[in-house]
DNA sequence: GCAATATAGTATGGTATCAAACTAAATGGG
DNA sequence: CCCATTTAGTTTGATACCATACTATATTGC
């Protein structure tokens, strides 16, 4: 049936299909978060456990601007969700001692405690995803997505 | 060197790798999403885009509540996002004639023109990502993580 | 030293988003 | 037929986010 002269040029451009890439991702983001969200504790939104989980993870005593260029958004956004982490007493900032201009950003006892509450009430909704996201898929998939991160970082076409 | 009693358990969980993944998918959705809107012309916004997109696409004539549920956003977002949309008159909205709660969308030339004009303006940014980010990975990703959202999608643990 | 520039953080205004509460119209079971 | 329930759409109040413009402190070049 099938012979040379009938092989097809692509259907769809590069460009097309990348943003068909990018598209599917913006929707994941958006489901995923919105479920997320829904379950977190203590009033915590998406954005207010990604802060603490980071501080867990990587350490506390970074500047404002310095997570925001971590978690990727504007020191304008850093600047709110820092003060409704303080309002809940999560955090505490500081001043820097040494630069004038800076502070820094610390957990409190009650952060800590709050954001392990959050990964527990996560686990199980993550965990209904096997089997049918096998952890080979999202081995997979981790290093792929990352290079498109990484690229999108670099080019920051700002 | 390495021996089968060196064999070590994962390092980390299907539920903290698939976390990660997420995490990943959020902040190249987060990128992606403020470098395209920055060159989106007539003062569109990515969701405007989006809808604009969808109607080229997939057909005008639907009502808020089906564009709601194909977009994966309440209908109180469509509702403001169509409001604005009418206002710019990109779109025009009419009431269904069979059912007297329901709207329905279409495009106006306007509005096409404009959608014409923000792919003109994506293209290029999306062609540099060649060859950093190849054909051949985009297309292995894509199936991927439609079944991801497809998974998302159907548990949508509302 | 001091003026120009860079950097840290904040404030403002606008859009997107959700959840929850609401109105209006359709539908379905006595 | 009518009341209860469902469905379509809107409104409100809150958070997140960006862009832009602003203040204050540091750094650098001369």
């Amino acid at each position: 049936m099938s012979e040379l002269r009938d092989i097809q040029p692509p259907v769809f451009s590069y460009e097309q299909l990348l943003f068909q890439l990018l598209n599917e991702i913006g929707i994941i983001q958006q489901l995923a978060s919105t479920a997320f969200g829904r379950l977190l504790p203590h009033g915590l939104t998406v954005a207010q456990f990604t802060l603490l989980n980071h501080c867990v993870r990587m350490g506390d005593g970074k500047t404002p601007a310095q997570l925001a260029e971590l978690l990727q958004v504007t020191r304008g956004t850093m600047t709110s969700t820092l003060a409704r982490l303080e309002k809940k007493r999560f955090i505490r900032v500081a001043p820097d001692p040494i630069d004038g201009r800076a502070k820094r950003v610390f957990l409190t006892d009650d952060g800590r405690a709050a954001r392990d509450d959050a990964v527990k009430a996560a686990v199980p909704l993550l965990s209904q995803a096997h089997p049918e996201i096998s952890r080979d898929m999202v081995t997979g998939l981790l290093p792929e997505l990352r290079v498109l991160r990484s690229w999108l970082d670099q080019n920051r076409l700002a």
